[in-house]
DNA sequence: CATGCTAGTCTTTTT
DNA sequence: GACTAGCATG
């Protein structure tokens, strides 16, 4: 990798790129609207760009960035552009290469908030209190760490989960504060008031572990410029432009570092959507657009307004939704496009309905000439995902989870990547915690509690204590060995880290610790599979220079970057979404409860509903041309079946913009939508039949409490009356599922919650 | 100290 | 229903 600072040894006025033609505008400004070309080219002062979904903002922030290149206005490492999650990283820096080729490498300072924020510390560590190889700790350790904390001062765990010691801390973090600018009285509730006490502690603890957790990412740079203005002043020089995406996203901390980095030339240029902002839960600030302005006197905002991706209906309906916000800043969006299908609400009987039918919608329209990559499945929880999987590996449909269930989270993974750790971060005693009994050493929890003790007491590192425990003859037996013979391992393995082998050190490490000795000899169907990952893991380290390298790509890009170009469906949480578009959008369990999710609006009330209203339209504009919106009426959740109620949001769609499939085969709907122009107050009720069918027939016919639902409260040959089909007869019974001969004369398949005895 | 069982939690979303 | 932390047993 190039060294960052080599940028000193040009000269300003070498051009780094070709010039711009002489005449006209750059090619890559073709096509550009006024508005859009008006923000490329304003290069210098501050620039914010406020616009709606798919009115090209990404476009024009990688427009700019290259206008800024070939105009020779900065060299590739003097532009510090920031990206949300690591797959926008990437894309920007392709969509880039595809302007400016492979100038683009020496982009060193294109990344996340995180990865830019670690750089910085790697170069300054010695002024933030750890050395160079410091640990990454992901959410796992972080909430081992916190754990010991609590549990040392014998605080109740059930009482004060640790959980939420850990969330409080995450949220001083994204705000900034370290422990001793926490304001006095915050947390009071946790503990007896020792919240902000435990935060201090923790900051110890990750200094004396030589690790930093992902608030500190960017905390510690922020206190770092703050206590170091000659440091500060570097990289103010350095960084001559400033762009940062999805800037709704970004936390107050973000907003305080970008602001003392753009303090000097005012060079900063930002783009977001208030209505877009779906990460309040991490402490996302939308009040940034409006300190923006505040903060940056000169600002200039330009706004967009013409939309090139969605169709009219997709838009409308969007549109209409995010109306039901209060608080928002407001925008207009229009589009040139005409035609196009209504956005579609489908009711369907439960998730395996939901994904046979979402199945063969996509087989049809694959039929008919449409890429699978274009299009994509939007979930709310990770979860869903699973039905989808399942159901495509029958039907063979290609498809590709994003985010998932990540490589580098899984157990045997992270075993091996603890003795990595280990070896290039001695202090890192969670690593070494995870692994002295892995395989099975006869070390148990008394012995490491001991050595708990130890450390505290003598302030040292866990495999510190581990030899002077041996040293004075503390151990007996088997531990005594085995613990010893540990430690002398993990010393020839850092001899042999000397060597820059990485790859052959993971392998002597497999080897010699009798890690994949392990596995080969369990017996469980899934070893396999284990030893298949701990190859595959060797294989994913080849691209690296060396451990270090390795290592912080793990902890900070957790996912499996498959690369494969296949032609697949992509099935991801709508999160994963932004900033992505497909020809066809799927967006299943628009169900109360789970979008809106419960959790969201039990935790942050109105706050919340309106970030999950954002994230339904979020879903909603990744679509170009389809948009199919799902809801069930039976729900497998938390190990049993529910009964949904549709999503508030279905109702809040306009009618104009929306056509309600009618039921595909078996479901209770008994009359026509309920859907209208001016959607009902959720406090009044909810105006969807099926609602209210639905509490009739709970009236009416009582079921036992606690059975199973494979029992119905019906058996063959009942009566029963349905409101849209009338009287009828049970045919068969499979749980609450019925199929029913009405006296009309048709034979349907109902849900017995939608009939009543008669 | 290892193993097997039970009860309780968990499904929001990501760096 | 799946996973896990915590407990009782060998
Ligand atoms: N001037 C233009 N002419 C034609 N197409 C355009 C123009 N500007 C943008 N587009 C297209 O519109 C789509 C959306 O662009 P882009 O992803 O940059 O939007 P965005 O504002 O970042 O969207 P979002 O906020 O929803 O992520 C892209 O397919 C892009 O190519």
């Amino acid at each position: 990798m190039s060294d960052p600072f080599d940028i000193d040894n040009f000269s300003a006025d070498d051009n780094p790129l070709e010039a711009p033609a002489e005449s006209g505008p750059p090619a890559y400004m073709a096509g550009l609207n006024a508005p859009q070309e008006e923000a490329a080219n304003t290069l210098d002062g501050p620039l914010l760009i406020l616009a709606g979904a798919g009115t090209g903002k990404t476009r024009v922030l990688i427009t700019r960035l290259a206008h800024i290149l070939t105009t020779g206005s900065a060299f590739p490492g003097q532009i510090l552009a920031v990206t949300f999650t690591n797959k926008a990283a990437q894309e920007m820096k392709e969509r880039v290469r595809a302007i400016i080729g492979d100038a683009v490498e020496s982009m060193y300072w294109l990344g996340t908030f995180h990865a830019i924020g670690v750089k910085i510390m790697r170069n300054h560590c010695d002024l933030v209190g750890l050395s160079s190889n410091f640990t990454i700790l992901d959410s796992d350790d972080q909430l081992r760490l916190v754990k010991q904390i609590v549990r040392a001062h014998d605080i109740d765990e059930k009482r004060f989960n640790p959980r939420i010691l850990a969330g409080l801390i995450d949220g001083w973090k994204n705000r900034g504060l370290l422990p001793n600018q926490v304001p006095a009285g915050e947390a009071e509730h946790y503990a007896e008031g020792k919240g902000i006490t435990f935060y201090a502690e923790y900051q110890a603890r990750l200094k004396s572990l030589n690790a930093a957790d992902f608030g500190d990412l960017i905390l510690l740079c922020l206190v770092l410029f703050q206590k170091n203005p000659q440091v500060l002043a570097e990289y103010q020089r350095r960084f001559r432009y400033i762009l940062v995406d999805e800037y709704q996203d970004t936390n107050i901390a973000q907003y305080l570092l970008l602001r003392l980095l753009a303090q000097g030339h005012q060079n900063i240029c930002c783009v977001g959507d208030d209505d877009q902002s779906i990460y309040g839960w991490r402490g996302a600030e939308v009040g940034n657009i409006l300190r923006f302005e505040q903060d940056f006197a000169a600002a200039k905002v330009i706004r967009l307004e013409q939309n090139y991706r969605s169709t009219k209906h997709i838009l409308g309906a969007s549109g209409g939704l995010i109306e039901a916000n209060q608080n928002r800043l407001g925008k207009t969006l229009w589009t040139e496009t005409t035609g196009g299908e209504k956005v579609t609400v489908n009711p369907v009987w439960d998730g395996r309905e939901e994904a046979r039918v979402i199945g063969e919608m996509i087989e049809d329209r694959q039929r008919k000439g449409q890429q699978l990559s274009e299009m994509a499945i939007l979930v709310r929880a990770g979860f869903q995902t699973r039905e989808f999987e399942e159901r495509f590996l029958t039907l063979g449909v290609p498809h590709r989870i994003v985010g998932g269930y990540r490589f580098y989270e899984r157990a045997e993974v992270r075993d091996v990547t603890s003795y990595l750790r280990h070896v290039n971060n001695p202090g890192d005693s969670l690593a070494f915690e995870r692994i002295i009994n892995v395989p099975k050493r006869g070390i148990g929890a008394a012995t490491v509690t001991k050595l708990h003790h130890i450390s505290r007491q003598e302030n040292c590192t866990l495999a510190e204590a581990a030899a002077r425990i041996i040293d004075r003859g503390d151990l007996r037996g088997k531990a005594k060995n085995t613990l010893g013979q540990l430690l002398q391992d993990f010393a020839r393995w850092r001899d042999q880290a000397r060597d820059n082998d990485h790859i052959a050190l993971t392998e002597t490490i497999l080897d010699e610790s009798g890690y994949s000795e392990m596995w080969r000899l369990d017996k469980s169907p899934d070893s396999q599979g284990k030893l298949e990952n701990l190859g595959e893991l060797v294989r994913a380290m080849e691209p690296f220079e060396g451990l270090d390298d390795f290592l912080e790509h793990i902890q900070l890009v957790m996912e499996n970057s498959q690369s494969d170009v296949q032609d697949k469906v992509s099935i991801m949480t709508l999160h994963g979404a932004k900033g992505l578009e497909f020809e066809t959008v799927f967006l299943p369990g628009w169900e109360e409860d789970l979008f809106p999710s419960k959790k969201s609006l039990e935790e942050h009330g109105e706050k919340g509903l309106e970030e999950e209203r954002r994230l339904a339209y979020v879903g909603l504009t990744r679509a170009k041309k389809e948009a199919h919106v799902f809801h069930v009426a039976s729900r497998f959740l938390y190990g049993k079946y529910t009964s949904p109620i549709p999503s508030r949001f279905i109702n809040e769609l306009p009618a104009a913009h929306v056509e309600i499939q009618q039921s595909q085969g078996m479901y209770g709907q008994a009359t026509t939508s309920g859907f209208s122009d001016s959607p009902p107050k959720w406090s009044q009720g909810y105006n969807n039949p099926t609602q209210l069918d639905r509490s009739r027939a709970k009236r009416q016919t009582p079921r036992p409490k606690g059975r199973s639902t494979t029992a119905s409260a019906f058996s063959i040959g009942d009566r029963v009356f349905h409101d849209k089909f009338g009287y009828g007869a049970v045919l068969t019974c499979d749980g609450n599922k019925l199929e029913v001969d009405f006296e009309q004369g048709s034979v349907k398949k109902v849900m017995d919650s939608f009939v009543s005895a008669a």
